[in-house]
DNA sequence: TCTGGGGTCCTAACTCCC
DNA sequence: TCTGGGGAGTTAGGACCC
């Protein structure tokens, strides 16, 4: 999809049609998302400090991210793609490799690159028609080939690499148009006099191993000669999990650093738990204010999704780093994910001693778990891992649940009083609002005790401007309104466009409530 | 008043065990 | 008892991707 987040947010409000718009963090220290290609020629783009982007493009709209639409608008592309292959790998919410050959959408063409060619322009049409978007395609025999034609084909381009012509493709090319090589490898093959794939190959494979060393040198080598026989897998399973949150101001109270920990391996779990996983290694990672960052790691005797585990393995972790200096980034990850617990484990290991016994055990802590999934109200002497394993579902006071649609990672936010916002009274640019009088719009910025909102939709005339004062009971928070022809449930279909309901996907973070372990 | 968040993969150093 | 190699696992850091 082409500047996938952006184009998302022109479609959704007409006024921001042909303008300037930039999504990404809001905060002192928000980097770039997305830049539509109005704001591209400004010179901003993604990774950029937010900062540096307004001071280039002063005039753009800078909005917050809302990934419970784009999640959504991209299930629907997602399912045009897997309507011609069973074989589709997303890499993210807005690209993912497709192996024609697996499915049969070839059947019925002409075949070859006519035929895949054939095929890609009219899932383009498609993905238009369903999403009003526009999308490009690559066409090649490889992955690596595929992704670099459809970076040559955006935006809203196909672009087929015939056999046979690769190496002579990809020969003037930049090493950065290879996967894999990033601006520390560019520079290290720069300093070896390598700017180009053709000079790569020039230079043989032996070079590339001594510059790169064994896997990368091997992988860069071939991918040179447009070589890439990865396979397109369309199942992957999930290897970590981690959340992480960066301070407007840095953090130097150990007290605070600590609560902080404590808060984010809740939301840890509370991921963990929502994609049915356990782990077995807890990380916690810590950026301090000269933006040196190290990583903390502890083994588990055997995985887990108990919070409380996980939680003072964490602070374990924290007691052996010095955060004196100030820190601005805080994460914790669990990896080494299973799909049971060690407590799953004891209660095989009670089954072996007697199964009736073990049964009613399982059977018990099943339920457990379904009530908390359900309820979010659990056994009293547990109610402190329940409280914290459903603080994404159930926001603590203080704590702004990452609501579908809103920057997900957002710490909490505490007025100046010391008060904190709740979060459906923050209003960040570019989140749907609703007001009694006027309507469905959006936020188009806020200050000073006042909101503005402009009062548009998919599909409206760009609509007028209005200001209220941020604690205007008339004016609420809203759903976001899907796209296109998937909204209407068809072109024919000129029904009100309905607010979506994201669904829930395994592994999904923000919109599901947390699921049981792994008890069948 | 530079540098987010959520991942994967690789490498090196080190320990433990055989 | 000492030494060494190899493999597995752990830990930490870094590069890269979107």
């Amino acid at each position: 999809m082409d500047a996938f987040f952006a184009a998302v947010e022109q479609a959704s409000k007409p006024s921001l049609r042909g303008k300037p718009v930039v999504v990404g963090g809001l905060g002192p220290r928000g980097v770039v998302s997305t830049a539509s290609y109005e704001a591209r020629r400004f010179g901003v783009h993604s990774a950029m400090p937010t900062a540096q982007a307004r001071r280039l493009a002063p005039n753009a709209a800078y909005l917050g991210a809302r990934f419970g639409l784009y999640r959504a608008v991209s299930d629907v592309v997602m399912e045009l793609l897997h309507a011609l292959s069973p074989l589709v790998e997303p890499l993210s919410l807005d690209e993912a490799f497709v192996d024609l050959e697996a499915g049969e959408a070839l059947e019925g063409t002409q075949g070859g690159a006519e035929g895949a060619q054939e095929v890609g322009e009219r899932l383009r049409r498609d993905i238009r028609t369903a999403t009003g978007l526009t999308g490009s395609v690559g066409l090649a025999g490889s992955k690596m080939l595929a992704k670099i034609a459809s970076e040559q084909a955006k935006p809203d381009g196909l672009v087929l690499i015939p056999v046979g012509t690769e190496r002579g493709m990809l020969a003037p090319l930049s090493v950065r148009t290879l996967p894999g090589v990033g601006p520390a490898t560019a520079e290290v093959l720069r300093r070896a006099g390598i700017s180009t794939v053709g000079e790569i190959v020039d230079a043989g494979e032996d070079e590339l191993l001594r510059l790169l060393g064994k896997a990368h040198g091997t992988s860069v080598h071939a991918m040179a000669h447009g070589v890439d026989d990865r396979p397109v897998v369309a199942e992957r399973d999930a290897k970590s999990v981690s959340v992480e949150d960066t301070y407007d101001v840095d953090l130097t109270d150990r007290t605070r650093v600590r609560l902080e920990v404590e808060r984010l391996a809740g939301r840890c779990v509370t991921r963990l738990r929502a994609a049915g996983r356990s782990g077995r290694t807890v990380v916690i990672k810590v950026r301090s204010y000269d933006f040196s960052t190290l990583t903390r790691s502890e083994t588990l005797r055997g995985p887990t999704d108990d919070v409380g585990v996980v939680r003072e393995a964490a602070l374990r972790l924290l007691d052996g780093v010095d955060t004196t200096a100030g820190v601005r980034l805080l994460g914790v990850g669990v990896s080494g994910l299973a799909d049971f617990t060690q407590e799953d484990l004891f209660a095989q290991a009670q089954a072996a001693q007697g199964p009736a016994a073990a049964r009613h055990q399982a059977h018990q802590t099943h339920q457990a778990h379904q009530t908390r999934a359900q309820t979010g109200a659990g056994d009293p002497a547990e109610s402190g891992r329940d409280a914290e394993a459903l603080s994404g579902a159930v926001p603590a006071a203080g704590e702004a649940a990452p609501a579908v649609g809103e920057p997900g990672a957002a710490a909490p936010a505490v007025e100046e009083s010391g008060a904190a916002v709740p979060a459906d009274r923050r209003w960040i640019p570019g989140r749907d609002v609703c007001h009694a009088l006027h309507g469905r719009g959006w936020v188009q910025g806020s200050g000073v005790g006042k909101v503005t909102v402009r009062f548009e939709e998919p599909g409206s005339a760009p609509g007028r401007v209005r200001t209220f004062s941020v604690d205007d009971p008339q004016l609420e928070t809203a759903e976001p309104v899907m796209l296109g022809a998937a909204a209407a449930g068809g072109p024919a279909d000129q029904s009100p466009a309905p607010a979506i309901r994201p669904k829930s996907r395994s592994g999904g973070v923000d919109a599901s409530p947390p699921t049981g372990t792994s008890s069948p």
